[in-house]
RNA sequence: GGGAGUUUAGCUCAGCUGGUUCAGAGCACCUGCCUUACAAGCAGGGGGUCACUGGUUCGAACCCAGUAAUUCCCA
């Protein structure tokens, strides 16, 4: 069978991934092994798959491949997130290109036509996962607005509003005017922007002065209560008392004292607008201002500001400018840098806006999901999110958990006509109950609340209800044998960013409704970035698209180009050439199987010398190895365990076993190779697919088919991860200096331009007789002879390799000046070496407080340095 | 403004308890090779004041203090 020299990913990945899923492998039930579980991060159902996607899949992948193979009944759950704000919003504007209006709507329209998106698009990420090679429990898929996860989400909060821990309030919330709808603190992006800051006049009440304020919100002066200045700036002690005129609509305001005020910043006089400002707004509590909210909730002017009413807000700022400018109300404007909030999900300028939400006590249910990860019980990996996370648990505010929105789950509150409020599962319950207190009631003057509850709240029961959804309802002790045996799950792989957003908040479900952890791992990766170090985003067009990387690199030249550059927790910067790097790994990997393929097996040779000690030295190797990739793993440092996978492959495996075991060429042909040493090659590739199998497994598969003919069954993916054995240290170490010797030999060709087809004969300069790697020194450096001699050899080329002397006669005459200045050289460097060794060794404090172990290998340092200046100076004698 | 992190080769990063010939890896780069597994390759090579300043120590990339740059979180 001809086998193409390039290997072609694409022809393996249709082929293995659906014959994965019909041996039904990534399929998991409860049994006897103990489960290994992942759940997956759900990603957006509008989302489509994108580098950070692309990243922190594929870090699940690795791990969830790899205890399957270690022997665990490895289950990882998939599905998708509703993401109510930007599925909506998604909606909106598909209706509105039709021409639909979504104010048109009733609610159950629209959210008929929410569904049908969600069941046309919804599962797309899902399906470009699955490119990726993602090996997940597809049966399992769920989805945050299923059924029953959707009565989990009502049952929890009714539970929690049973419990005190719901609260309904007026608050400042963070309002998107585009979205229409409150979105939480972590929701709000604040960026730089230069703004105009206005001063302005205003006129003090029955006197000529005035005071200036400044603001970089004039449009809202029309909603200003009062004018606050620090009490203790001496320039506004006059004015107590006093009250000042709002410009333009001329109305009066009290000027009040309080030390919140910054006297530095501007004019020291703030203008008051309780309702546009949180901290005005507190200010107003503690003064009892009243409110006046002078924007609607799509961000314009309102009716009681009295003028510019029903102008856009940013309009409104120009034109108030202009006017006030008009009327010699402002002395200057400054441009200034500050933060501007903006909506996550429509990018729209966060208006700061007094509104009637449900909120989630946190001070209570956060506390026991600090302590588990304080105490170890929940690992952050890397550790240095723990302070990030204690910081904010331990200031962590209210949740305001209500949205403006359909699309979600509604909330479970009811009222009546008098202000009654009840929190129950259906209509007819809540009428039940509000009839105790309101008699009279007709059961269609009951209403829900119109509102739906934040995603999160949804996605914070994810590790439970996709399990179980009746876990809230029936409790732990009736929880079903999938949550029991699965929970608490294992690693979560997701990103800092959502750290608070959903890491905590999971794990406080988890404490509140089964007294244990969601997981115990959480690794967090970091945010993918370009290689400029900008955040991958759709609007900088900087993000190259995942499908066409695997298109071009294959998937596992993908999967090995992400992981080869990701550090846990720090952010990495992507770029295209690692996943050629991942591609040429593959096409490495699958030259050594043509080569190994290709090797015609004579069973009458016997194994040679040079093989055997190959053998033995490649069997101590991949131990050694593996205990290291392990060991790798278990510190969850993915791109070590890679990187030393590629080098186990590529630099001993190919570079140095192959090379070793190799058959020669006679006349042209290929000499065949002796049973033994074919059959203990074929175990040694099998071995390392499997070690690369998580990292590609596309490949991976590929070749064990190839290797032999196999059952259906029989497939890489279910294989057992390979064993360690006691390593040979001496043995590895031996070896290395026998590569060194090749090494040098081969640059001593190089350098004296001798054909690298030459043989060559070497001596060492030693009192043995023979050693375990001649044969194989003698293979891999082409030499006739590998030598002893207890003396010296003159008029050769000599080198040392540690304390070891070696010679190579060469047929040409050696370049006396040449060698001479060579050896001087070296002969500079190790008497420097040994001044300093001398100098440690001489220091009485050194050798009084430095651990026997250093004392030692100081001394060691010191007699190998002395040999080898005695053999360099030995040499440039015979030289001269 | 408060807190946390980062700074090591051109790039991306390791460097674990301060001590081995410890200044490393991969990629990139340079030189020579289309040598019958692989040019997506092979054989070699160059390249760093470990951000800066000071301190502790017999000994510092590593510990401490300060400075600078930078990222993130909170306000």
């Amino acid at each position: 069978m001809e086998i193409a020299k390039t290997y072609n990913p694409k022809e393996a990945e249709l082929k293995w991934y659906p014959h994965w899923l019909k041996q039904q492998f990534f399929k998991s039930t409860p049994d006897s092994r103990t489960p290994y579980t992942i759940v997956i991060p759900p990603p957006n159902v509008t989302g489509v798959l994108h580098m950070g996607h692309m990243l922190n899949n594929t870090i699940q992948d690795v791990l969830i491949r790899r205890a399957r193979m270690l022997g665990f009944n490895a289950c990882w759950v998939p599905g998708t997130d509703h993401a109510s704000i930007a599925t909506e919003a998604k909606v909106v504007a598909l209706l509105k290109e039709k021409g639909i209006n979504k104010k048109d709507l009733s609610r159950e329209d629209f959210l008929k036509h929410a569904w049908d998106w969600k069941e046309k698009y919804g599962g797309i990420i899902l399906e470009q996962l699955k490119k990726l090679g993602a090996s997940c429990d597809w049966d399992r898929t769920k989805f945050t607005m299923d059924e029953p996860l959707s009565e989990a989400v009502i049952d929890v909060f009714i539970d929690l509003y049973n419990k005190g821990q719901i609260y309904r309030g007026v608050r400042m919330v963070n309002w998107d005017p585009q979205g229409l709808t409150a979105v939480s603190d972590e929701e709000v992006i604040y960026k730089e922007k230069d703004s105009q800051l206005v001063y302005i006049n205003y006129k003090i009440e029955g006197e000529d002065g005035h005071i200036t304020i400044a603001t970089t919100r004039p449009e809202t002066i029309m909603a200003d209560t009062a004018v606050c200045v620090n009490p203790n700036d001496e320039r506004y002690t006059h004015l107590k008392g006093k009250k000042v005129i709002i410009p333009l609509i001329n109305k009066a305001i009290p000027i009040i004292f309080d030390e919140y005020v910054d006297a530095t910043f501007g004019t020291g006089a703030l203008k008051v607008t309780p309702a546009h400002d949180i901290n005005d707004f507190n200010l107003g509590q503690k003064h009892n201002l009243p409110t006046i909210d002078g924007l609607t909730q799509d961000g314009k002017i309102s009716e009681a500001c009295t003028i510019y009413v029903g102008m856009d807000r940013f309009a409104c700022r120009k034109q108030i400018i202009k006017d006030l400018q008009e009327q010699g109300f402002v002395t200057k404007i400054e441009t200034i840098k500050n933060k501007v909030g903006h909506s996550e999900r429509t990018e729209a300028v966060i208006e700061p806006r007094l509104s009637m939400q449900w909120f989630l006590k946190m001070d209570k249910v956060s506390k026991p999901a600090l302590d588990s990860v304080l105490n170890g019980d929940v690992k952050l990996i890397p550790e240095k999110f723990i302070n990030t996370y204690k910081h904010w648990m331990e200031n962590v505010h209210d949740w305001c958990i209500s949205r403006q929105l359909w699309w979600g789950q509604r909330i479970p509150a009811w009222y009546d006509n008098n202000g009654n409020t009840v929190v129950c599962k259906t209509k007819q319950d809540a009428f039940d109950l509000l009839k105790t207190k309101n008699s009279t009631l007709n059961i269609n003057e009951v209403k829900q609340d119109e509102d739906v509850l934040d995603t999160w709240f949804s996605s914070w029961l994810w590790p439970l209800t996709v399990f179980d959804a009746n876990i809230i309802k029936n409790g732990w002790d009736k929880a079903n044998a999938d949550l029991k045996y699965y929970y608490p799950t294992n690693d979560l792989v997701t990103a800092p960013e959502i750290l608070f957003f959903w890491v905590a908040r999971m794990i406080i479900a988890g404490k509140e409704y089964t007294n244990l952890k969601p997981f115990t791992n959480v690794y967090l990766t970091g945010i993918v970035r370009d290689k400029l170090g900008r955040k991958m985003s759709k609007s900088l067009g900087n993000s190259p698209d995942p499908l066409e990387l695997i298109e071009k690199y294959g998937a596992d030249g993908v999967r090995v180009g992400m992981l080869l550059c990701s550090p846990a927790g720090n952010d990495l910067m992507f770029d295209e050439s690692y996943c050629e790097q991942g591609r040429n790994f593959a096409n490495k990997v699958w030259n050594a199987f043509r080569l190994i393929k290709g090797f015609t097996v004579d069973e009458a040779i016997e194994t040679p010398q040079s093989s055997k000690a190959a053998i033995t030295w490649f069997e101590n190797k991949l131990s050694e190895q593996l205990e290291i990739i392990n060991d790798h793993y278990a510190k969850y440092r993915m791109s070590d365990a890679l990187m030393t996978t590629y080098k186990l492959v590529w630099d001993d495996f190919c570079a140095w076993y192959l090379e070793a075991i190799k058959p020669e060429f006679v006349d042209g042909k290929a000499q065949p190779i002796d049973k033994k040493t074919y059959d203990t090659t074929l175990n040694f590739l099998e071995s390392l697919l499997k070690v690369m199998h998580p990292w590609m497994p596309f490949i991976t598969e590929e070749i064990w088919h190839l290797i032999a003919t196999r059952t259906e069954k029989d497939c890489i993916i279910v294989a057992n991860w390979p064993k360690t054995n006691n390593t040979d240290n001496n043995l590895l170490a031996e070896f290395e200096i026998a590569k060194e010797l090749v090494a040098t030999v081969r640059n001593v060709r190089a350098q004296k331009q001798l054909s690298p087809k030459e043989k060559l004969i070497v001596f060492e300069k030693s009192d043995a007789e023979r050693s375990f790697f001649d044969s194989t020194i003698i293979k891999l450096a082409n030499l006739s002879a590998f030598n002893y001699t207890k003396d010296k050899v003159d008029g050769a080329f000599s080198f040392q390799i540690k304390t070891t002397e070696f010679f190579i006669p060469l047929s040409t005459n050696i370049n006396i000046g040449e060698e001479r200045a060579r050896l001087e050289k070296e002969l500079n460097y190790n008497i420097g070496f040994l001044e300093s060794v001398m100098k440690k060794l001489s220091n009485e404090k050194f050798v009084a407080n430095a651990k026997p172990e250093i004392l030692a290998s100081e001394n060691k340092k010191k007699t190998d340095a002395e040999t080898k200046i005695n053999a360099i100076k030995e040499q440039l004698a015979a030289l001269a």
